[in-house]
RNA sequence: GCCGCGUUAGCUCAGUGGUAGAGCGUCCGCCUUGUAAGCGGAAUGUCGAGAGUUCGACUCUCUCACGCGGCUCCA
């Protein structure tokens, strides 16, 4: 036995150490339980290992413990196991596919004759606790394909993977967690008894048993292709989370409750504010009077916004003749989206998926000179696409809806100008209702798909170039997105966080060399030549139905003032004060406030409290004390008061929080 | 579009092969002076729609609509 010289590192502590061959990576670690794996570094990077890894000389090895990013993929992909293990035990005949960790858990698809049901998976996770017990040891294994494809013969989804080794990535997103480019290995499930419980296709690491789960629990069942491709059958998936303690458990289960809390369709009927009524058909919201108000009062804003941005606002019908999407490219390459056309008078009409077209007929009505440039259209036009039913969601995926639609006109030398100038808007109009956390998305040309997109090399290299300058000079982050773009160009989209950390995309921004094309839209140039303008397509909401449904999850339906469909809600103390309340009432009105009085026969309290659950901002109290001075009390939606403010400035304070667009 | 699960009063939800219930809300009456539910009474349903099985269907079967969770898709 001899002696190697290894680094470990735990903790932000590095040592040198010298240990016998033979060593395993658990025993540098075997005093921290939270130690999961083991990761190596070299120059090339890093990369995981099991604690059984036999250390080798020069190794440097960190400890990865449970509750890091790798600890919890590694985590959730064992417990990915433990699942696939305790379905195969129920459920003999069900053949794998594969189970990879995603943020926040895991899953695992399978082939079974017939669908889980919900008591299913109640006795699935029983069987799950009993392996967690058993505390089975996870053993790996190398092998070979040809191996592996005899040991896996009654697998079929597994010997596909193994056929596909080395291209995991394409694949199937998740297969990768199966195989890799590297040697194939299978993990053994050994029992107490060293019996092999059950075993897997599968690159690791995993933990090293399966009582290493501290906290697990199925979340739901759903179909899934397999390999992601409509053309393939559909697999049985089953979502389960894994955590490294039942409080992070707990904690993962609080936080869904709470996003649950905040989902604007139950906001939305309780609040008043929207309804989607069968009558008309899915994925078509109607707005109450309440949320009318926030409707309007953004679109409002906004429309002012665009204004004083230097836009011009137009008007444009919901449908067309089909040629002028024809023009646009929206037939050739889009009409799945969009609705099926209406026939009369011997032409087709279709309802409007896109403004553009339209804007670019408003474009082409004269001659255009290249001092009217930057040329900027905007409108609310309300478009209509053809969405599948089963991707329908609340305001978030409808089928109709207000797009806050512009577009931008410029010489190709103003296009970077132009696209900064529309960044630094849109971010600042997010920043007004209250979303400060952005990043960006540019979404380019899929080059293996070239039939999806139109246009030559060099232009979509152009825009995409000329996008990526502009992003690069906001300093937020910028993330890939290959494959993403529209048929007509590249796209920046603006993703904003919420209160609670969720990710939305806003905003897009579109480069298009293309319908000027297709339009033939060309402005002269100071030489008297005609020129082909570049057109910039923005949105800042996207949909405005969309936005509220966000701004509703992002404020839980405590809108700040300016937003609120009741701004102050009185309550006199006693009926004796309604009418004092009624004349405070009035002066607030006069300045445009929203307010109402509560003189119904409930009492102070009951009052009270259905103002709160309205989340209305400032509720404005009085009973003999405030009338004496001639005053009122403010109550605020955190329970906080504050007593006898005088009228005047009650009414200014209402006031000032409206104007200035603040929360409270 | 695909797979699964749902649809009972305005809302949240019980319930049974023999045509239905609670709480909140609504309406009426009484009461009501200080910061989240005063008391009493009443009304409210083609049990999502249609077809089938059955002596009888809200309950079982099928089709459709709508919803929910995913998958695919999202210019």
């Amino acid at each position: 036995m001899s002696e190697i010289q290894i680094v470990r590192s735990h903790a932000g502590e590095r040592e040198e150490r010298t240990v016998t061959t033979g060593t395993k990576a658990w025993e540098l670690f075997a005093e921290d339980a939270d130690v999961v794996a083991a990761r190596l570094v070299d120059a090339s990077g890093a990369v995981l290992k099991d604690l059984s890894y036999e250390l080798v000389d020069g190794d440097v090895v960190e400890a990865v413990v449970i509750d890091s990013a790798d600890g919890h993929d590694i985590l959730r992909h064992s417990c990915a196991h433990v699942l696939a293990q305790a379905v195969q035990d129920l459920f003999p005949e069900a053949k794998l596919g594969i189970g990879p960790p995603i943020e926040n858990g895991f899953y695992y698809d399978f082939d079974v004759p017939t669908p889980f049901v919900p008591e299913d998976l109640d006795k699935i996770e029983t069987r799950m606790r009993k392996i967690i017990k058993e505390n089975q040891r996870f053993s790996r294994r190398v092998t070979t394909d040809e191996d592996a494809l005899v040991e896996l013969a009654d697998e079929p989804y597994k010997i596909e993977l193994i056929g596909l080794k080395g291209s995991a990535a394409d694949a199937a997103e998740g297969a990768s967690a199966e195989v890799g480019a590297g040697e194939l290995t299978i993990y053994d499930n050994v029992g107490r008894s060293g019996e092999v419980a059950w075993k897997d296709l599968c690159r690791g690491p995993h933990l090293p048993t399966t009582k290493r789960i501290p906290a697990f629990k199925l979340m739901r069942s759903a179909a899934a292709y397999w390999r992601g491709d409509e053309k393939n059958k559909q697999l049985q998936r089953i979502y389960g989370t894994a955590w490294e303690s039942k409080e992070a458990l707990d904690a993962y289960l609080d936080r869904i409750a709470e996003a649950e809390k905040r989902d604007h369709r139950k906001l939305g009927r309780d609040l008043d504010l929207f309804s989607f009524p069968d009558e008309i058909g899915s994925g078509l919201p109607v707005f109450h009077p309440r949320g009318g108000v926030i409707k309007r009062v953004m679109e409002d804003y906004v429309r002012q916004r665009h204004i004083e941005e230097g836009f011009e606002y137009v008007g444009t019908p919901h449908i067309s003749k089909e040629q002028t999407f024809h023009l646009s490219g929206h037939l050739p390459y889009y009409a799945d989206g969009m609705f099926p056309p209406m026939e009369f008078e011997g032409a087709n009409y279709y309802l409007k998926a896109m403004n553009c077209p339209m804007h670019n007929l408003i474009f082409r009505s004269r001659g255009r000179s290249y001092r009217e440039l930057p040329l900027r259209l905007f409108e609310f036009g309300h478009v209509y696409r053809y969405e599948k039913s089963g991707v329908i969601h609340g305001l978030t995926r409808v089928r109709g809806f207000a797009q806050d639609d512009s577009h931008s006109y410029v010489t190709p030398e103003q296009a970077p100008s132009e696209i900064k100038h529309l960044l630094a808007f849109i971010l600042g109009l997010l920043r007004d209702f209250g979303l400060d956390d952005f990043y960006l998305e540019l979404s380019t040309r899929d080059d293996s798909k070239p039939d999806k997109f139109v246009g030559s090399d060099e232009d979509w290299a152009t825009a995409t170039t000329v996008l990526e300058q502009a992003c690069r000079e906001t300093g937020l982050d910028l993330v890939p997105d290959p494959g993403g773009a529209a048929f007509y160009g590249p796209k920046v989209s603006i993703q904003a966080k919420d209160a609670i950390g969720r990710t939305w995309q806003m905003s897009t921004i579109q480069y298009d060399f293309n319908q000027p094309k297709g339009f033939d839209l060309t402005y002269q140039a100071s030489d008297g030549t005609r020129q082909q303008p570049v057109m910039i397509h923005s949105a800042k909401f996207g949909s405005i139905e969309r936005f509220i449904g966000v701004l509703v999850e992002h404020y839980a339906g405590a809108f700040p003032p300016w937003l609120a469909p009741v701004q102050v809600q009185a309550i006199p103390v006693a009926d004796a004060f309604s009418e004092y309340l009624h004349d405070v009432a009035r002066r607030m009105k006069t300045q445009g406030l929203r307010v109402e009085v509560d003189d119904s026969d409930d009492r102070m309290q009951k009052k009270i409290r259905n103002a709160q659950l309205q989340k209305v901002p400032f509720m404005l109290i009085a009973g003999a004390d405030d009338v004496e001075a001639g005053a009122v009390s403010f109550r605020y939606r955190d329970g906080r008061q504050e007593n006898g403010i005088p009228v005047d400035e009650a009414i200014a304070r209402v006031a000032a929080a409206v104007a200035a667009r603040e929360q409270v």
